[in-house]
This record gives C-alpha cells, sequence and structure tokens, in this order.
DNA sequence: CAGGATCCTTTACGATACTG
DNA sequence: CAGTATCGTAAAGGATCCTG
C-alpha cells in the first residue's frame, strides 16, 4: 500500500500561515495591489503611464515595487528598441489570478466603509 | 423624475481605490491576519493564549494589533474579574466577514509555492 | 495574567536631482 | 522616456524590563 502525505492539525496550519506569509509578502504594501489593479484593467503600460494612474506613487517606489512583481512572475517588462526607448509593463497572465482576491478585498472595503457609517451613524428611515 | 447617484469611471476608481486602501490599512503588517485566523479557528483566547499560537509575536506587538482590531470591531475584548484578571479576546460577528479573504489569500499563497516550484524546476513524470 | 514603558534596529516611504 | 542615486523622515517591528 502506498504511504500517503498525512498532515497532523499543526503542520496543516504551518502550511497555511506560510501561505499567508508569502501572499502577504507581496500584496503588502502601499503600492502593490494598486499597481496590479491598474495594470488588470488596462492594456500595456508604459511606465510614465502608470506614473500617471497610480496616484501619488513617484519614479522610486514604481520602479521598485514592478521589480518585485516582475520577480513574482506577476508583471512582464517588455522593452521596445524605439528612440528613446520605450517599456511595456502588462500583468502575466499568472498575475490575473490575482483578480479574485483584489476585488474581494476592494468589495470588503466598501462594505466596511458603509458598516463603520452604519455604527457612528445608525440608519435612518 | 428622480436623479440618481450615477459615478463616472474616474470616481467609481477612487471608490475602489479608497476601499482597498481601507481593507489593506487592516490586513497589512505582519501581524493582523495571523491573529484573525487564530480567532476565527478557536474560541475565547487569552491574551497568553494568543501570544502562544500566533508564532514569533512579541507582547508589544500582540498588544498594539489586538487594539487596532478591537477599535475596527473586528475583534471583541471582555475582562473578567478574576483574581488576577484575565481577558477573553474573540472575533466578532463582522469579524468574521473577513473569512472569505483571508481563506483565498491562504488558497493564492499556497499555488503560488506550487506554481513557483515549477517554474524553478518544471513538471516532471 | 495582561500589558505598558523604554530603547533600539530595520524597513518603508518620499522628494529631489541626475543619467542614458 | 525610463529609470537610478542620494538623502532624509517616519513607521514598523523587536528585546527587555516593569507593574497592577
Amino acid at each position: 500500500m502506498k504511504k500517503r502525505a498525512v498532515l497532523n492539525n499543526s503542520q496543516v496550519c504551518q502550511v497555511r500561515i506560510s501561505a499567508i506569509r508569502d501572499a502577504m509578502g507581496i500584496l503588502s504594501g502601499k503600492w502593490k495591489i494598486h499597481i496590479l489593479g491598474t495594470l488588470l484593467e488596462g492594456e500595456k503600460m508604459g511606465f510614465m503611464d502608470l506614473l500617471r494612474e497610480v496616484d501619488g506613487i513617484g519614479t522610486k517606489m514604481l520602479s521598485k515595487e514592478l521589480q518585485d512583481l516582475e520577480m513574482n512572475h506577476l508583471v512582464s517588462r517588455v522593452v521596445r528598441d524605439t528612440k528613446p526607448v520605450t517599456v511595456e509593463y502588462s500583468i502575466t497572465e499568472y498575475g490575473h489570478t490575482l483578480k479574485p482576491i483584489i476585488d474581494e478585498i476592494a468589495r470588503w472595503g466598501m462594505s466596511y466603509r458603509d458598516s463603520i457609517k452604519e455604527i457612528q451613524n445608525p440608519a435612518q428611515p
């Protein structure tokens, strides 16, 4: 009989914790989700496009975050041999798998706002 | 004819961005999700219970994060009049609405690990 | 038991200037 | 256009000790 990979409860928890840590390492911070969200909406975008669309970000952060996302295979970067050079950023196929999470976070954020409003200022007819 | 609350595309985006910022303000950081995850699993827990279950956290962070979560109505704190005093932390009903997000993040984190493994070490038969 | 106070290190983030 | 370099601030996080 084949041996199965059976995990006890504590091991299952550790796996879950690592998974959450990994995912949050990618999503945490002030900009990553917004960059991904912007790229999820549109087509290929240049650096300047993103700088305009992602409200408030500066070149340093944008460049750093894009590198992180690229390393994580969520965003792809293609250099066009124009003059001056242009760069096309777009979301990868795998990056699209984040859409449900981002949408769910946005949805929860909105309902959260509403519920807070209600706590501070109970519903009126 | 009644006036409708119609939002243009830019406004919809702003709402979405605020929502994401709010949600991430609550979920970001090294500990919040893990504390919530722990409380989602079990029953009421004391401070020391959490200190044990949430791997690696110290008293300062735990105390601070719990206060944040309480302020956001996601965790409730009840002081029992024992000697010495004990405190019961538990997740609120509203806190439970985060479960889908946390589960999805954990699920994504696991599939992410697998996919990275595959990129670095392609599938063998 | 529950957590505050203190001190310290490390990231995160931001503004500005500059380069190929 | 697409960034990098530099400098500086603020926030996050951690270790340890202390108190009601």
